[in-house]
DNA sequence: ACCGGACTTCCGGGAAATGGAAGGGTTTGT
DNA sequence: ACAAACCCTTCCATTTCCCGGAAGTCCGGT
């Protein structure tokens, strides 16, 4: 006997389904066919069909000529509106540059949501040391410069949330000691930047220094990310710090403008 | 009596009604009460209510300290993923650059969405001429420099949608005629490259050429806008072809690598 | 020709979405 | 000081619209 219509069972909001299946993207997965979709997201094949296409009617995704979903210009255009996004990274630029140029380093920007740093721009590339970051993409709060820098300020809440948890190792010195890491925030906190020597990778050295909003509240980070050996910390937190503040400076202007 | 429950009437898929509520959101609306969304969107506050909820906990959108709501890091995050917006923007940003060092003028990069025109970059700014478009904005596909090479270059069916609907007038110079739009296009794919001369404002011209991707299809442009007066078209073209060539060049070495 | 895999369409039952009403908070005007 | 106007939030009885198994289609491989 055929079995019709839906055999009961609760299955959650339906917008959130479909939020979902974006949430499914990431930089690792850029692109994916309707069946690993459907497997990611844990639905059936016949609802992921449909909210699929709905999503791509709406220009959220778009099909590929191999029949494969990606992310649609629709959603890089509501994307660019973010003000901790594509906001923050415009007014950022011009001062991102003049920081590579003079140092001809790698220069880092990114946000904190959660409990990762979550990364806006990255520029100077050509010479300098391989960076594991991207543009869009996420890491643990705890071993960059700029994550440092964000933990630093976050609310209590956070940070215990962050020591209390697991902490990522990388390297052989990546610091893991929750006890250890209290010490380093405070140091962040004052001195006004950050330091995370071989954290990430055994070859690179970050100083991270804090960006504020017109009311002081600490809204993101800058970094030089640098090769171990190259240049002593302490040589480049001032350029750093500065660079910061132009930033600060020029958010709040930004805010009073517009 | 109290009237209480669904009053009956279609109302359409959840998810669309969703996506309203994204697409409520624009350049000229970047943050908006619960009200305003919904009047925007012409549902009842008590819904727009929920589903905004749904959004704001899955990070498609943010609360600001007023309590208006605005497009969030997690759209950002996934607009990054976007091919045609932050995946050809990445690519073309160097050489972006490098045309506006040589030229000290305005620089764009743009893409064909349905029937207009989408801006992915725009670099130059301080000594040039002022103009009128937005990273992640729209505009007709008829006045412009890279709308030109776009429309020159797309489906006959989409030409023939344009040029057949109504042509908008942003200056006294802009060409509504469809027959002469139609000559000025066919000399857009014989030359290779498009002028608009005082179409959109009155003190700027602009040139465009198109990028090609390793098939062969033309799927962005590039702009070089300059004061009106200050250069001749023709020898802007040169610069603006190579640029668009080696843009092309970097997208098919792109495809090849990952 | 047969099989395995991925995609698309169909449609009846019932879970989940809907939106009027009520309540609380804040600002504006008299 | 009071009221009026506005905005936001929560509640819940009533259906509507969504769900997903099954069947159909279209590949490329053996």
């Amino acid at each position: 006997m055929a079995r019709r219509g839906r055999p009961a069972g609760p299955t959650g909001p339906v917008l959130t389904r479909g939020l979902a299946l974006l949430a499914a993207f990431g930089p690792a997965r850029p692109a994916m066919t309707l069946s690993q979709l459907a497997r990611h997201t844990g639905m059936p094949l016949s609802t992921a069909h449909r909210l699929l296409g709905e999503l791509v009617d709406w220009g959220a995704l778009e099909r590929d000529d191999a029949g494969s979903y990606r992310v649609g210009l629709r959603l890089w255009e509501l994307g660019a509106l973010a003000p901790r996004g594509q906001g923050l990274r415009e007014r950022a630029l011009p001062f991102l540059e003049d920081l590579s140029q003079i140092t001809r380093e790698n220069v880092q920007l990114a946000v904190r949501e959660g409990t990762e740093v979550v990364f806006v721009e990255r520029i100077g590339g050509s010479g300098a040391v391989p960076v594991l970051t991207r543009v869009g993409g996420r890491f643990a709060l705890t071993a960059t410069g700029v994550g440092l820098v964000l933990l630093a300020h976050a609310p209590t809440e956070v940070q215990e949330d962050v020591l209390g948890g697991r902490i990522e190792r990388f390297t052989a010195r990546t610091v893991t000691d929750a006890e250890q890491l209290r010490r380093m925030l405070a140091d962040v906190r004052v001195n006004g930047f950050s330091i995370s020597d071989r954290q990430v990778t055994m070859d690179a050295l970050s100083v991270g220094a804090p960006i504020q909003d017109e009311r002081g509240q600490v809204v993101a980070a800058v970094s030089l990310v640098v090769r171990h050996g190259t240049a002593s910390p302490h040589t480049l937190s001032p350029l750093v710090r500065t660079s910061a503040r132009a930033i600060s400076r020029a958010l709040a202007a930004g805010y009073r403008a517009g």
